[in-house]
DNA sequence: TGTCTAGG
DNA sequence: ACGGTGTC
DNA sequence: GACACCGTCTCCTAGACA
C-alpha cells in the first residue's frame, strides 16, 4: 500500500475510534501518526528495513506494527474488526452538518439509533429533544441536515466553480462599499476539486454587501446572514461564504481563509517561535490578550504595522512570498525561509500544446479550426492526437485515416498563414497486454504520440497495470512518447486504476518519455502531488488540455496553475519551449 | 457557562 | 497510543 | 533494563446550542 494510503487509513481509524468514544489521546495518536507519515522525510521501506520506524517521533510500538502490516500486506485485521464493530449508519451520520462524533455517540447510546432513518424518526417524535444537550432546535437542524447532506458534502470541479466565482468577484468589486475583494479557499489554491467558495471583502459598511450577496439570482438558500459573515447555497449545491472585514485586517483574513489548514498551522507555529501570534484577525505580540469587555480576537494592537499585502505578512515572519497554489503545508515554508521557493510559472509560459482531438475522432472542430484557435490564444504550435482504433467508442482512427490526417496536417503547415503550426500525433491506446494499438511503421510517420490506457481498466492488479504501462513506455515507436493521463481517473466520477505512479516515472526517466499534465478539469492527471518526484528524476512535463473543441484549449490555464502548485518551472515544462526548439527535440527523438 | 462543531 | 519519568 | 504511571496541545477563532 502506498504511504499516502496508509496515512489515510490511520486517519480513518482515528475517526472510527472517536465514534467509539475511545480515549481522545489514542484518537490523536492515530491522527498525528497519519500526519507524520505523510510528511516523512525518509523512505518508509528503509525505515522498516532498518527497524527504525518506531524511532520516529509520534510513532510507537502499536503504530509501527500496523504500518508495517499495511505496507507489506495491504491488510489490517485490526481495522476490519473496528470497522465492522461500528454500524454503517453512524459513519454516514458524520456527513450531517453540525452533527459530530460526540453527538452521534450520545444519540446512539441513549436511543439505540443506528441508521439515518431511525435518526429521522427520533427527531420527528421529539425523543431527541428530551436528551440532555439537545433541544427542539437541534432536532430541526438534524432533520434539515439529513435532507441536504448529499448536496452539502459534494465537491465540485475547479473549472465549474470558477464559472460561479469570477462573476461574483467582479460584482463584489463593483459595489461602491467594497474596497478590496478576493476569492480564498481551495479555489484560490487551485485544488482540482473545491468544496465551497470563500469570498473575503474589505469594507467598513458590510450591510449592503451582505444584502447584495444573499440576493443573487442563483442563490437557492441563505443558510446564514450575520453582520460580517453570510453563507449561501447556489443551484447546483455549491456553497459560498462571504466575510467582510475591516481594511487593515483584509490580508490576514485572506491568508487565513486561503489556507490550507496545514499551511496555517505551520505559519502560526512559526509566528509563535518569533514571539508572535497569528490569526485571521492579525499578527499580535504573544502576551497581548484581547480586551476584557469585548473579548474579540481583533481587539488588540497589531504587532506589525504596514502589512497591506500577503507578501508583507510573509516578510513579517521572515519568509519569501508563497504563492497561494503552494500553500498545502508540505515544504513551502521551509523553502520560503531559505529563499528556495520556485518562482510561480507565468500564465503565458506555454508556447504551444499537445494532445488535442478533432472531428476525426470524438472532437468537434477541424484541424484548421484548432490551429487557428491556438494561434488566437498566442500559441505557436498545437499537436493533434486523435484516438486510435481500439477506442471504438471515441471513433478512433484506423491506420489509413491516421495517415490521411498526417498528410492533411503537412498540407496545412505548408500554407498556414497566421495559424499555429500543427504537429501530427496520435493518442495511442495501451492495450491490455501493454502493446500499442499502432505498429511502429505507422507511428514513425508521426511527430509524437501520447500513450494512454482507455480500455480494460478494471480487473488488473496494481502490478499488472504498472507492468502494462511500463511495457508501453519501453516500446520503440520511432517518435517522441508522452505518457497520457497516467492514472485514468475522472474526478468525482471514478478513481483511477491501481498503478504505481513512481515506477512509471522511473520508467519514463529511463526511456526518455515525457509525462502529461492533462489539464482537462475532469482529469488533472498526473496529479500535482507526483510532480516533485518527476522533476527530481528529470522527467519533463507536458501541459495539455485534452481539448475536444476549441473552447477547451482554455483548460491550459488551470493546467498552469496546477503546475505552479507542483512547483514546476519553465525548464521543467516541455511546451514552454518555442517552436524551433520543439521541432528539433521531436526530430532528435526520431533519430 | 461549557460543550460541540466547523472553518482555514 | 506515545513519551518521559521514576522505581525496582 | 524492564515496568508501571501519568500527562498528553501542531494553531486559532466563531457561532450554535442548552
Amino acid at each position: 500500500m502506498e504511504v499516502r494510503d496508509i496515512a489515510s487509513r490511520l486517519e480513518e481509524i482515528g475517526v472510527l475510534l472517536e465514534l467509539k468514544g475511545e480515549n481522545p489521546f489514542k484518537v490523536r495518536a492515530y491522527q498525528s501518526g497519519a500526519r507524520t507519515l505523510e510528511s516523512l522525510e525518509e523512505d518508509l521501506d528503509i525505515l522498516i528495513e532498518e527497524e527504525r520506524l518506531n524511532e520516529v517521533k509520534g510513532i510507537g510500538q502499536a503504530l509501527t506494527e500496523k504500518i508495517i502490516e499495511l505496507r507489506t500486506t495491504g491488510e489490517l485485521p485490526f481495522y476490519d474488526k473496528l470497522r465492522a464493530s461500528i454500524p454503517d449508519g453512524l459513519i454516514e451520520m458524520l456527513e450531517i452538518p453540525g452533527f459530530g462524533p460526540k453527538k452521534i455517540r450520545k444519540v446512539h447510546k441513549a436511543l439505540g439509533v443506528e441508521t439515518i432513518d431511525a435518526l429521522k424518526e427520533v427527531c420527528e417524535s421529539g425523543q431527541i429533544a428530551e436528551l440532555p444537550g439537545f433541544g427542539a432546535k437541534s432536532a430541526a437542524n438534524i432533520l434539515s441536515g439529513i435532507e441536504n447532506r448529499i448536496a452539502y458534502g459534494k465537491r465540485h470541479l475547479w473549472w465549474d466553480v470558477e464559472k460561479v466565482a469570477l462573476p461574483l468577484l467582479e460584482g463584489l468589486r463593483s459595489l461602491p462599499e467594497v474596497d478590496r475583494a478576493e476569492v480564498a479557499g481551495s479555489f484560490r489554491r487551485a485544488r482540482e476539486t473545491v468544496g465551497d467558495l470563500d469570498f473575503i471583502v474589505a469594507s467598513s459598511r458590510p450591510a449592503p454587501i451582505m444584502e447584495w450577496f444573499t440576493t443573487r439570482k442563483n442563490v437557492v438558500e441563505v443558510s446564514a446572514k450575520g453582520e460580517t459573515k453570510s453563507s449561501v447555497r447556489f443551484d447546483g449545491g455549491l456553497q459560498a461564504d462571504l466575510r467582510v472585514v475591516p481594511g487593515d485586517r483584509f490580508v490576514f483574513a485572506l491568508h487565513h481563509f486561503t489556507g490550507s489548514k496545514d499551511h496555517n498551522v505551520k505559519m502560526r507555529q512559526r509566528a509563535l517561535g518569533l514571539g508572535l501570534s497569528l490569526s485571521e484577525w492579525g499578527i499580535f505580540n504573544k502576551g497581548d490578550e484581547p480586551s476584557e469587555e469585548s473579548g474579540k480576537a481583533y481587539d488588540r494592537p497589531l504587532a506589525k504595522k504596514g502589512i497591506e499585502e500577503e507578501a508583507d505578512l510573509f516578510e513579517a515572519l521572515g519568509l519569501d512570498f508563497v504563492p497561494p497554489e503552494r500553500r498545502e503545508g508540505i515544504d513551502e515554508i521551509e523553502l520560503a525561509e531559505k529563499h528556495k521557493l520556485e518562482k510561480p510559472l507565468p500564465l503565458d509560459v506555454l508556447k504551444g500544446t499537445f494532445h488535442n482531438h478533432t472531428k476525426a475522432s470524438d472532437g468537434h472542430n477541424t484541424l484548421e479550426e484548432m490551429s487557428q484557435a491556438a494561434a488566437d490564444m498566442g500559441l505557436e504550435y498545437i499537436g493533434i492526437a486523435d484516438h486510435s482504433k481500439a477506442s471504438f467508442q471515441a471513433n478512433g482512427l484506423s491506420e489509413e485515416r491516421l495517415l490521411e490526417q498526417v498528410r492533411e496536417i503537412h498540407a496545412l503547415n505548408k500554407n498556414r498563414g497566421k495559424r499555429a503550426h500543427l504537429f501530427a500525433g496520435s493518442e495511442v491506446d495501451i492495450l491490455k497486454d501493454g502493446s500499442l494499438d499502432f505498429e511502429k511503421d505507422i507511428l514513425k510517420e508521426l511527430d509524437y504520440c501520447v500513450l494512454s490506457v482507455h480500455g480494460s481498466m478494471s480487473g488488473q492488479s496494481e502490478t499488472e497495470m504498472t507492468q502494462r504501462i511500463i511495457r508501453a513506455i519501453e516500446t520503440d515507436t520511432g517518435c517522441l512518447k508522452i505518457l497520457g493521463h497516467p492514472t485514468g481517473r475522472l474526478l468525482l466520477r471514478r478513481e483511477g486504476y491501481a498503478v504505481n505512479v513512481r515506477k512509471l516515472i522511473d520508467a519514463a526517466r529511463d526511456n526518455g518519455v515525457l509525462i502529461e499534465l492533462n489539464a482537462n478539469p475532469w482529469r488533472m492527471d498526473m496529479d500535482w502531488r507526483y510532480w516533485a518526484y518527476a522533476k527530481e528524476q528529470g522527467v519533463p512535463c507536458v501541459i495539455t488540455p485534452d481539448a475536444h473543441r476549441i473552447d477547451d484549449l482554455a483548460f491550459l490555464r488551470v493546467g498552469i496553475l496546477t503546475a505552479r502548485k507542483a512547483g514546476l518551472t519553465p525548464v521543467d515544462v516541455f511546451n514552454a519551449s518555442s517552436l524551433d526548439k520543439i521541432k528539433s527535440a521531436l526530430k532528435k527523438a526520431k533519430a
